[in-house]
DNA sequence: ATTCAAGATTGCATAGTCTGCATTTTTGCG
DNA sequence: CGCAAAAATGCAGACTATGCAATCTTGAAT
């Protein structure tokens, strides 16, 4: 992340990833399958946390409030970390496709989301929800896997986490836009109501 | 397309695909800035054609409705051309990182959307609107720009244009993975509704 | 018909990504 | 201490992508 803040994304190398890391490139290929994944990677235990919030929330609230309460309560924890976030948005801010790619895979892993909205609601496969919650999202799948899990979910569960996600990206993007003229939380809180309230003419 | 279909997308060189057309590989380098943007590339004109479309819709709907319309327009032509749909799905299917990129980056391109919606309830900038809504989503751009454009956009039609866009490929996702079972129309429909009314719990 | 310039296509060289495989090093433990 | 599993490495090879210079096409002016 220092390196990329410095030189910008598209000129780090692995190699240079790696001899920074006092490894050999070989090395760093066994830990990401991608070069561009080691930026996008940080923070993904937050997708686990975020599902076990949604079914530990208080059961009088809608899918999306929890949702939302789950992933506002993690971009808090994220604030903390000064050191590395402010890295990490640096080097967002200047490639879009990466900061997409960082929001949409990670703090969501979209699937697994839906997974826990589902059983949130009764409408889950019982099959997965409880043994897959609590998988790494690290861990690579092929397409046929995700495809069966996505078989097991309904409409609903799916939409939830997807525009939630996107909520967040927005939120986040809208943000780094302007960080000197409003507070996150703010935008945060203003996205879901338009989101809540069905997106009618402002 | 024809090559991926039957030999999984990625096990296509572009070696292979060059040679299917008839050209060398350094040609293909000449039109497609990457190995993936050939399968991703299919109705590109679809972005410039929702922006219209959401221009030109009834005054009396709401953004969220014309970009359904709009979209549902589309999506409907996209079924007339069966040949190259079909492979294209079928590709897809297999793939779900490339069908996030297709749906995500192209239908879309959300800025050029959220400037539409923007333009549409007159919280646009009158800069960018007008001839920016004409530009050809093939052009690439600079990370800068893009961040200039978004600068001057509020933050409800980037929602909703984001929104939109991650509701025609949940539809499509969840649609592609029944094809059987159920109707596209009625999928997309539903998933409207469930936004339309705020995604309240089922 | 000839010529010429712009554009399209190509080959070549080079940098970088990523994988498989065999080998070496490190680690943890009996 | 010694051994077996895990981690790290080196290396070869396939593939993606870009810059540059040379060649080929095309179409318009003469």
């Amino acid at each position: 992340m220092r390196l990329a803040a410095a030189n910008g994304v598209e000129h780090v190398t692995v190699d240079a990833i790696s001899e920074a890391a006092g490894v050999s490139a070989r090395t760093f290929f066994n830990y990401f399958d991608s070069r561009d994944e080691v930026f996008v990677m940080v923070g993904a235990e937050s997708s686990a946390r975020v599902r076990r919030a949604v079914l530990d929330a208080p059961g009088d609230q809608t899918p999306l409030e929890a949702l939302r309460d789950a992933m506002a309560v993690e971009l808090q924890e994220i604030e903390q970390q000064q050191e590395l976030w402010r890295l990490h948005a640096e080097v967002l801010r200047r490639s879009p496709e990466l900061l997409a790619r960082s929001l949409g895979a990670h703090m969501s892993d979209e699937v697994g989301l839906a997974e826990a909205v589902a059983e949130r609601i009764g409408a889950g496969s019982p099959l997965f929800s409880s043994d897959r919650a609590s998988h790494s999202s690290a861990e690579t799948e092929t397409g046929a896997e995700t495809e069966e899990r996505r078989r097991a979910l309904g409409l609903y569960p799916r939409l939830v986490a997807a525009v939630g996600v996107t909520a967040v990206r927005v939120a986040v993007e809208h943000w780094c836009v302007r960080q000197d003229e409003i507070a996150f939380t703010d935008v945060f809180r203003e996205t879901f109501e338009h989101l809540a309230a069905g997106l009618p003419t402002p």
